[in-house]
This record gives structure tokens, sequence and C-alpha cells, in this order.
DNA sequence: AAGGTACTACCGGTATTTAGGTACTGTGAA
DNA sequence: TTCACAGTACCTAAATACCGGTAGTACCTT
């Protein structure tokens, strides 16, 4: 292993904004170790431009349209669990970087990192490390720390409660929902109230703005 | 005039992502008429910056912490009138571009574009021309024509509509809206009637999505 | 001067949210 | 098993949002 530029990284680059990923592939292909062999910014498309262009590294934002960053991920380590891939976000919520996790990402760089931390994250995964840049790695010990410390309010939300939260934010009523989910409103609404108590925030405007910064899913 | 490299262009970033600006950097800066001489993440240090490196041209993305990308803008234009702004957003809202060009820009370029345009804005506000890439010219030129053509009720809102709309978007009640603003809750009740007939957005989660895609102001 | 528009303000009524309480069930952990 | 908790469901009540109409003032354009 000591001729370094003897095989570069070939790197996947997947963001639903042209001219990031473009700059972003720029920046990468300036690294002598580096190779961005291709460059998305469709969800559907990543599975298979990485096994086309043989990707060894693949650079996913959890904001995608087609198919979702997470399930981009999970299908891709599903099908090609050689590649290794870096999660690359906006933002530093605690339900996204768990769910990356669980969906095979060994990686996570938030763009308000600098690049160097990204060059560090793919060299690092690229090892068999995980790489958590710093914000995140405070978001995640802090939840884990405070998981059952319970004196606050920081609990993580139930599967069922995100769900509440996803439609509230898409501006569903109490009725709607209890329809789309087979429930009663009353339900819906004590949903509605442990989410808010939670969270932290007490108004439908201050939970759409918690699920586009920390959630998944912002089209509107 | 007939000698390229002679004097590169002085360009001056303002992203609130570093690992974007960081990127567009390098891939500026490897352009051999353009030199990047700063960037920043901060509104309030675009003036003193642009100033201090002696840019020739700054690029300013819409939505900054501490100053808003039309105010940072709006000042830059007023202490130093031969600096040429382009404008960087990442949405193609019909206001914003507006607010940019009275604030003084000559240039507007969507992140949803290629970094090609953004190369083709930088050389072309430097001529003295305005620049507009194709997604927004769609968009302002439609503004223009279909006024009232479209069918539906997409006229603009007024100034006092789009105040009250970004307080509603940051979960303001109308009651707190209308002590902010000194005027009845009935009045601003009026005013969120108008908007959410004029924008086809009938509930509060739909407004805010609205204001972070359209407007501007999305911390959350 | 006349018309249009934005902003202001009030009335009424229904729907919805927000907030508090209680209580039953199933599951997983101590 | 017992305990804790998420999920389910219901009740009450106040506050707020949402929808309809009417109307005066000011400004701007015709």
């Amino acid at each position: 292993m000591h001729h370094p530029a003897a095989a570069a990284v070939r790197i996947l680059l997947a963001d639903r904004q042209p001219m990031f990923r473009e700059a972003l592939a720029h920046l990468l292909q300036s690294q002598p170790d580096m190779d961005v062999v291709g460059h998305t910014g469709d969800g559907v498309q990543v599975l298979e431009l990485a096994r086309q262009k043989e990707a060894q590294v693949v650079c996913i934002d959890l904001d995608l349209p087609g198919l979702d960053g997470v399930e981009a991920t999970r299908m891709l380590r599903a099908a090609l669990p050689h590649v290794m891939v870096v999660a690359l976000s906006a933002h530093s919520g605690q339900q996204p970087v768990l769910d990356m996790f669980h969906a095979g990402a060994t990686g996570y760089v938030t763009k308000a990192e600098g690049s160097d931390e990204l060059l560090r994250a793919i060299r690092n995964v690229l090892s068999g490390r995980t790489y958590l840049c710093p914000d995140v790695a405070g978001v995640v010990t802090g939840a884990l720390v405070g998981q059952h410390g319970a004196g606050r309010s920081n609990a993580v939300l139930g599967p069922r409660e995100r769900q509440v939260l996803k439609l509230v934010a898409e501006g569903c009523t109490s009725g709607q929902i209890a329809v789309m989910l087979n429930i009663a409103p009353s339900t819906v609404e004590v949903h509605r109230r442990n989410i808010m108590r939670k969270l932290g925030r007490h108004s439908v405007a201050a939970l759409t703005r918690y699920v586009i910064n920390n959630e998944r899913g912002q089209r509107g």
C-alpha cells in the first residue's frame, strides 16, 4: 500500500443542487488520491450510477428528490455492500443522523463544516473507520447521554409521533391525519401535544420549521 | 484590454454554508480570469471584506445570518457603487428576485443551475450587463406577463401582507402580530385571509413552507 | 373627478388548535 | 412479575384560525 497515486478513490456525489455538486466535484477532483466518477441530483440514479461507475465511496445528501437519501443509502448498501456511504447534510438534526447510520452510512458531515471535513470523512470510511464531523458528534453523544436522563424533554420522538409530526408539517388537520392513520382525531391531538412538549415548539409554524431542518422531506 | 491574465476579476463569496463556499471558491479560482479574494458566511462582514479585499464582484446568497442578503446588497451598493453584485439563491421565488434587483444586484443565479451559469453571470455583470439564469428569467417574465393572465390569483402580495406573512411563518398568532404592527387583530386576520387567497395556501404549515422557499429568513 | 388598490377596522359564525385531565392496552426492560 | 412507556381513546375548555360580509381612508392612475 505504498504507491499513493496508484489507485485514487472512486467517488460518486449525490446532491439536489447542481451548482453545489459541480463545485464539490471540482474540489475533490483536485485531490491526488480522489477521483469523482460521477454526480447526480436524483436519488433513484444513485444505485445504478454507483454500480455502473464502480464507485467506492458515495457522498449522499439527505434531501434528494425521487428517492430519499436514507432510502438510497439503504438500497445501495443492500445491493453493493462494499460501497461506503458518507452522509452529507445541511443540518445537524439527531434523527437524520441515526436514520443514516441505521441505513448503513459510515460517515456523516454537515455542510456547515469546511470541505476538509468531507475529505477526512472520505479517507476515514475508506479505511473502514466511522467518521462523524464535530458538530454531529456533539449531537449524537448528547442524544445518547440524555436518552433516559429524562430530566428534560429532549427524549426522541416515537415512530408514531414522527409520523404525525410529518403530516402536521404538511398542513394536515388533526381530522385528516386521523383518517390517514386510521385512528381517532383525539389520539392525533394527544400526539400533537406530546410532540410539542418534547420539542418545545408550540405552533404549527415552529413544527414545520423543525421538520424542514431536522427531519426530511421539505418540498413545499 | 487585450492581455487576458493581466487582471483577474477580484471575487468575494458570501454563503452561510462553509462547505459550499469553499468548494465554489475552489472552482472559481481555477478559472484563469478569476481570483477569489475572500469568502464569508456572515452578512455583516460582506461590506468590510469587500472594501478591505477590494473586490470587484460579490456573489451573495439570499439567506445569510446576521445581515440579510438583500440588505447586505443594499449597503454594499450604497457604499461601494462600483462593486457589482451577483445574487446566488437556492430557490427561484419571484419576490427575492425583485428585491435583489431593487437592492442593486445585476446578476441572479440559482444553485439549481450548473456552475457555468455563475461563471457566465460574473463575466456579464463585469461588462456592465445584467444576467438572469434561465429559470429565474422564466419566473420574472412570467410575473410581468402573467400578472393577471394566470387564471389564478398569483398577484404579488403588498408590503404589509408580506410583513404579516413573515410573522405568521415564524409562529406568531394574529394577536401577537397585531401588537407588533400596532394594528387591530381583526386587521391582521384580514391580511391572513387575503394572503391565503392570493397564494392558494390555506394553512400555517403551507404558508411557512412558502416563506422558506420563496421569501427569505428560514431560521427555525 | 373617477376608478382601482392597499390598508385599515369591525361584525358574525364555524372549525381547529392548544391545553389540561383520565384511563386502557401491549410491549419491552428491570 | 412489575414497571415504564408508547400508543390508543375520551372528556372538557379556552384560544385561535378560518371564512364570509361591510366600510372608511389614503394613494395612485386614468
